[in-house]
RNA sequence: UGGGGUGUCGCCAAGUCGGUAAGGCACAAGGUUUUGAUCCUUGCAUUCGCAGGUUCGAGUCCUGCCACCCCAGCCA
């Protein structure tokens, strides 16, 4: 899958492990984890971090595991997992290892009894409440738990009976046992068991006490044998918690944690919460959704798994915040569907032209390059006949000569066929277009015009033999760009015309098309079909990206 | 007002022991073109949050400021 030219540029993570590697730090070997919570969907940001961790392995000729952190049952389910994998997988990714940190629980639950016969953990029994009114504040130190010098005996007792399930949810919970005073929140006695009589997807009924994230991620890294375990910054001040955890459980494998910014596109949300709740509200047509960064909802779009991989290898990797633009995306699709695309023609806002000097009831197959440069990709034909389909967009009643389309009165050339001059515009009582009246220039094929500079090129479709088909266009689904900046009411923020829909024309080869096929419908942008509305009976193409707008950027400036 | 971080071009982001600011995206101007696409050429930070200091020389070292982000779940 990757070669070289996929290897990740410069960065500081790649640098600590070039040192490591180098030291012959943990033998030289370069082990990572990538360890989502199965509680949703994986998106663009979740990328980033897939793609860093896979990434690096193996350009060290490495190993990442896939590890599920299911400690908290009341969030999560198994539905997300298959989709986690698939996304995963999609993306170009293999795993060494599939894991869940419910593996562990046995484990956990040992290396806590000992952490208790140390006198480095106690059971606790104050309420949730109490624990967050002793646990102080940003700027004042905590104060003890009455219960924090129960005796070993005490806590073991009571942490098994835990276990075994005599006691209900919240009645006591297990706490390191650190110092209340810390300038480090996280430091101030951290609770790493709870009880929960729910069902685990994983365990099912066989625990109802569940190990805490800071005090499991640490021990699944080092059973793992994790090299480098790379998190977000979010976990900055949860590193001590992590070192002090391995450090005095006196693990042997002692990974190290190191932390980068998380990713933040423009227009868009990362925040797995405000997404899931975009979906709840209808906003949105799931977690696939073409308009959501969602790994899924980008395939639906029409993304590919080296653009965004490419995408990835772009934005870097450090510790600042972030907001990249949404352009560089849509550089890394356009780049790749440009040479990877067949070239077709579709019309998103259809009007009708009739030529009337074009006999009746002919159609003229035209042959087509699918490619411009690249003559591998072959040739089709198509048919060509006296009433088409142009885009609304393309035609003016009146231009000036900057305008290279269709003007009343004047010529075009129509891509790939003959050069049409629009005779006469037909339209209802309201004004409204109804058709052209145009006439064709027969020795124009393959061939210009002598003594006349057509003023451009347009696409068109036949309308007798063309498909009818749906076409959905995107826009960002916020007005502002940073919509995940404010916990203000971001549905305010909503763009309502996010989706556009057109009933449109597709050239017949269309017809043949499957979901993961991608096109360049010429002079538009690229499409593909909508893998869950599309039907053989009734065409849907999403718009991955349009084509970069040269003219839509001059028309802007001169209004 | 505690702790942890970050500040290099509009947006990302390289910048080894201090040696005189990569690259991408965006943008601008040309050229090619039966896609206003692609492609090609060219331009785009005397300046690295600010102010001092050390030095022949500082984005890189020191000092002091300023701004922004994260942390008070029995979430991850």
């Amino acid at each position: 899958m990757e070669d070289d030219t996929e290897k990740y540029p410069a960065n500081f993570i790649r640098h600590i492990i070039e040192k490591d590697v180098a030291e012959g730090k943990n033998g030289g070997a370069v082990i990572t984890r990538f360890p989502p919570e199965p509680n949703g969907y994986l998106h663009i940001g979740h990328a980033k971090a897939i793609c860093l961790s896979f990434g690096l392995a193996k350009d060290f000729s490495g190993s990442t595991n896939l590890r599920f952190d299911d400690t908290n049952p009341l969030k999560e389910s198994a539905e997300f997992i298959d989709a986690m994998k698939e996304d995963i997988a999609w993306l170009g990714f293999t795993w060494q290892e599939e894991r869940f940190a419910s593996d562990y629980f046995e484990q956990l639950f040992s290396f806590a009894e000992r952490l208790i016969e140390e006198q480095k953990a106690y059971v606790d029994s104050l309420s949730a409440d109490e624990i967050r009114e002793h646990r102080g504040t940003l700027t004042e130190p905590g104060k003890d738990s009455p219960y924090r010098d129960r005796t070993v005996e005490e806590n073991l007792d009571l942490f098994r009976r835990m276990k075994a399930g005599e006691f209900a949810d919240g009645e006591h919970v297990l706490r390191l046992k650190i110092d209340m005073a810390s300038p480090n929140i996280n430091m101030r006695d951290p609770t790493i068991y709870r009880i929960r009589h729910v069902t685990h997807h994983q365990t099912g009924d066989e625990w109802c006490v569940y190990p805490m994230y800071d005090y499991t991620h640490c021990i699944s890294d080092s059973l793992e044998e994790i090299t480098h375990s790379l998190c977000d910054l979010s976990f900055e001040d949860h590193r001590p918690l992590y070192d002090w955890v391995l450090d005095e459980l006196a693990m042997n494998v002692h990974p190290q944690q190191i932390e980068f910014s998380r990713l933040n596109l423009q227009y868009t949300l990362m925040s797995k919460r405000k997404i899931k709740q975009l979906i709840d509200d209808d906003i949105v047509d799931g977690w696939d959704d073409p308009r959501l960064p969602t790994i899924a909802g980008l395939r639906r779009r029409g993304y590919t798994p080296e653009s965004i991989r490419d995408f990835c290898r772009r934005i870097g990797v450090t510790k600042s915040d972030n907001n990249v633009e949404l352009a560089v995306l849509e550089s890394c699709i356009r780049d790749y569907l440009d040479s990877d695309a067949p070239r077709v023609m579709g019309v998103i806002n259809p009007l009708k032209i009739v030529i009337e000097n074009y006999p009746e009831d002919h159609a003229e197959m035209l042959e087509m390059p699918n490619h411009p440069k690249d003559e591998s990709m072959g040739s089709r034909q198509v048919p060509f006949t006296r009433e088409i389909y142009i885009d609304r967009e393309d035609f003016r009643e009146e231009a000036n000569r900057k305008y290279k389309r269709l003007v009343s009165g004047d010529e075009v050339r129509l891509r790939y066929a003959y050069v049409m001059r629009a005779n006469e515009v037909i339209k209802d009582g309201d004004g409204n277009i109804l058709e052209l009246r145009c006439s064709y220039d027969e020795d124009t094929l393959g061939k210009n015009p002598e003594g006349r500079k057509v003023r451009g090129v347009i696409h068109w479709v036949s309308a007798s033999e063309g498909l009818p088909a749906k076409i959905r266009l995107f826009d960002p689904l916020f007005v502002v760009d940073d919509p995940d900046g404010s916990d203000a009411d971001y549905e305010a923020l909503i763009n309502s015309d996010s989706l556009q829909q057109y009933d449109g024309f597709v050239e017949s080869s269309l017809g043949e098309a499957i979901s993961d096929q991608r096109f360049q419908f010429e002079r538009e942008g690229y499409f593909c079909l909508d893998s869950k509305l599309s039907s053989k009976e009734s065409l849907v193409f999403n718009r991955v990206v349009s084509l970069r707008d040269t003219w839509a950027k001059i028309e802007k400036k001169s209004t």
